[in-house]
DNA sequence: ATCGTTTATCGCCTATTAACGATGTATAAT
DNA sequence: ATTATACATCGTTAATAGGCGATAAACGAT
């Protein structure tokens, strides 16, 4: 993991939104889909932006299944960016 | 530590170079000063743009003395970061 | 074939970031 | 008093981010 990615995922983590996205996926860790839009006051497409993001970054998986997404989690580069900050 | 503080020290770590400071500054951990410029290729005000959000997000500290400035980074604060992360 | 649902993307706008050079400020040395 | 050093800040520019509503795309159900 080399530290343009540990670099992007700081930078995904970097918004209020997507530390709760993420606290909140982590937390039902399997995974879900748009029902995270009903949880914020910020419109469907905001949201999906800051998945976007979170995708981006590796820190969070998407599977589309029919015309849904469930999102979660990737444990794997979570351990590793938690290994990462815990090393600094 | 509340989350907007949080969210702050990860956006102030999502950019390469102010990883590669932080990680600098722990390195030596006694507190540095403006030696940092040379390290890296860009100008001084690049950097200290860089070092004031690190210390606007409380990760770092900077202390005048004289003309120079020391930094270093606030262990307190790294260490609840680190334990937030842990927790995640 | 059409409709409703779910998600992603587009276009737009404003605000923020990242970088720079130039300028300002404080101190130390001469 | 002047000069040199070390930083910080200002002003500018280009790029990116954050938000929205509107539209598109994919699919299931009717």
């Amino acid at each position: 993991m080399d530290m343009e990615q540990i670099a992007k995922i700081f930078k995904a983590l970097g918004h209020p939104t997507r530390i709760k996205i993420v606290k909140h996926l982590i937390g039902i860790d399997t995974c879900i889909c748009g029902e995270i839009v009903g949880i914020f006051a910020y419109s469907q497409s905001t949201i999906s932006q800051h998945l976007k993001i979170l995708k981006e970054s590796g820190i969070v998986c998407g599977e589309v299944e029919g015309p849904k997404t469930y999102f979660c989690v990737d444990k794997n580069v979570l351990n590793d960016f938690k290994q990462y900050v815990n090393d600094l």
